[in-house]
DNA sequence: TCTGCAAAGATAGTAATACTATCACGAGTA
DNA sequence: TACTCGTGATAGTATTACTATCTTTGCAGA
């Protein structure tokens, strides 16, 4: 049996539905490649034009530019993300547990997911790491938020802050604790792989330190 | 009598040093602020020459490109603070009330610092905030290490992450939660202010709490 | 006072970026 | 048959990110 999953993006990020054409697939599946090979900086429409094999003119027909493709990978990025954790820890009954496995969700690589064969997750991982934040660092991140582009950032972390309160209903920081988690996931496996000399784990490079690091660091916080 | 703060900063970012001239001062006191006012991506160096009065070639003799200009300024926040965090400090001996001075220091706006002429501190805190990341998310953060670029934050995240030691030599990850404690008080900053959802400060807008957070956060991780 | 040199100003030019516009073509549909 | 939809092809513009060169200004030393 073959799966397909199906995530439903906000309209406004698009001019026109990527998921909807080949050449639409095509744009997502390449831009992930190119901007992790380039950085985002240095990652323009020309160049993914010239690696799909189409025109400059042929991409801003599904884009208006390059910092909204980077929203809507970065969202789609997080709505899978949630989807994820929620399908598995929903049949985890003893909320350290789930919350430790989400942590675990967060913090750690994935493999490609065979479902969605025009976006390579394990890639896209690693620009969400170098990239994300710059989807919302920007001038124009009130409207940006208004038009509801970080919707999914926020769905997932307000599912991470009940799994919290479920722990511990008296915690005073849920969300914030949850952003921590997420945002600390992302930048010590950043700085251990390029800066190691601002974390603890230079030296084995190992993403199950940073587990074992942002663990202590919740199950600490939320004790009773 | 009047006091003068100097740091010394990298030679290797710069072509010639802005603090020697009148030119160079402006060129960093000018770039504060209109980095601060349009944003990173949409600073340029012409609008920069026009706001100075002075051309794009005279911005280039001092700067590489607009991207060592935000390394250095960046870097010269680093200096600073860590410079008012050990000074402020020093007199302290009870290790938990030191650790709790500097987390203010790192957490807290800042007044602009008279001693320095040429920098508007109280702005520089908000492009670090804002724009601080993307002195490091590139792809040649690599080659910018070897330089030393990040020496400052490397220094002061030594520093933070001693007195932790201090407070618990027993503790595992003492830069590591250095590092959570500066970017947490950025990201959450910045959460407060423009994506109120992924913070629980969204209805005071207080720094104060992000302060009340982070002291919960990191003194309950390093109890014995 | 003359000489020299360094900082800054003035101007020009180039390749790339970030778009916008227009026209033409082929496939599927009504 | 006509129509429209997605795509391709091509052209053009303003801005960005530089580099180069030549001139002027001011001060420092002989």
């Amino acid at each position: 049996m073959e799966y397909s999953l199906n995530i439903k993006m906000n309209e406004k990020l698009f001019l026109r539905n990527p998921e909807q054409t080949d050449l639409g697939k095509n744009i997502i599946l390449f831009s992930i490649q190119l901007i992790h090979e380039k950085g985002f900086e240095d990652f323009t429409f020309k160049k993914l034009a010239v690696a799909i094999g189409t025109t400059e003119a042929g991409i801003y027909r599904y884009f208006e530019n390059k910092h909204k493709l980077l929203i809507y990978i970065t969202a789609w990025y997080w709505s899978w993300l949630e989807f994820r954790v929620i399908t598995y820890t929903e049949n985890i009954s003893d909320p350290i547990e789930k919350l430790r496995k989400a942590i675990k969700f967060l913090a750690t690589s994935v493999e490609d997911d065979i479902r969605t064969s025009h976006v390579n997750e394990s890639i896209l991982h690693q620009i969400i790491i170098s990239e994300g934040s710059k989807a919302y660092l920007t001038k124009h991140v009130t409207e940006d938020n208004q038009d509801q582009f970080f919707k999914p950032y926020k769905d997932l972390c307000a599912t991470i802050g009940n799994y919290i309160l479920d722990c511990n209903p008296d915690y005073k920081y849920p969300r914030s604790l949850a952003t921590t988690i997420i945002e600390m996931a992302h930048i010590q496996n950043f700085f251990m792989q390029h800066l190691p000399a601002l974390t603890d784990f230079g030296k084995s490079k190992s993403e199950s330190n940073i587990l074992d690091f942002l663990e202590d660091l919740v199950f600490h916080a939320i004790k009773k």
